[in-house]
DNA sequence: TAAATTGGTTTGATGTTCAAACTAAATTAC
DNA sequence: GTAATTTAGTTTGAACATCAAACCAATTTA
């Protein structure tokens, strides 16, 4: 109630916190069981989000990918064997420029990708389950003050 | 505004989902550039997340804290033997049990809790920044929606 | 007191990552 | 228009985190 803007309870601190913290390592703990129940059984959280950075339809060089996902393109290069060894994911070799290898998904990578996303689109819906217009944007405005900060800090 | 009640755009959706992903990334980034150019210059954001879980006084079991982090055992006694050998995390011998290890900080280890603890605060403070004791308990129900999700995913 | 359980460590293997050396293609400079 | 430089991606060798399984020692149960 006699809540101060910009000043926070130890309480609110000590929930907020840990609801994050842990609302993130749990996400990853289920995406990792759900996969390993499904038919993507050979596949990794971390696989999993090399094939979502690659994406349905824009054709990314694998330098574009790496970038994205802050990996070294050496260590892209071994996932991306891996992923078209177990058939998610194709080369294109780029037609204008020789050196360049463009990455896609296979149709069972699309599979993958869509029910990745339906996961994540349910894991938005609990999260505004029952609000109205209005209280989604305050969740909204909450996620844009805390990607300022953070790009604040980074600048 | 003609938004329906658990109905979300597809606008909204992508920027929620984008919004959680890429928070999620950035603060661990941060974390580590920080520690890179701190004091600590010899913690990883893994450790750090060791020592967060041991805490500054309950004295915990090593099987208490794996349990927590959702490590084996094995994988704990190495963990915690590197964070000794660096001075962060000291070993007791349980009087009661002799079989037991309990988990505590030294003062060193205790120091970088604290710094790490503030940089969380810093965190939750401007994700809630500019919101009135209202719009923060929106988000407060925001998150505890997201948690009974994934633990119902789970039971 | 013998057998089973529990807490923790060690060991050997696997997977992920990086930096650095490398190859091939394209661009720039002379 | 060739030589030097840059760029895109691959290969290689090492480091690290993790796991499962075998193991040891202490405690509990039968």
């Amino acid at each position: 109630m006699a809540e101060e803007k910009n000043n926070i309870s130890k309480a609110d601190f000590r929930f907020m916190n840990d609801a994050l913290v842990d609302v993130y390592d749990h996400i990853m703990r289920i995406e990792e069981e759900t996969l390993r129940k499904s038919t993507f059984r050979d596949i990794s959280v971390k696989e999993i989000h090399l094939i979502h950075a690659i994406t349905l339809h824009d054709h990314k060089t694998s330098t574009e990918v790496a970038n994205e996902l802050r990996l070294t393109k050496g260590t892209l290069t071994t996932n991306v064997k891996t992923l078209e060894r177990k058939g998610y994911v194709k080369r294109i070799n780029d037609e204008q420029d020789h050196r360049v290898t463009r990455l896609t998904l296979t149709n069972k990578g699309k599979l993958l990708y869509r029910a990745h996303d339906a996961f994540h689109r349910q894991i938005v819906k609990s999260f505004i389950k029952g609000m109205d217009g209005n209280e989604v944007k305050v969740i909204k405005c909450a996620l844009i003050n805390l990607e300022d900060f953070l790009s604040d800090i980074t600048q």
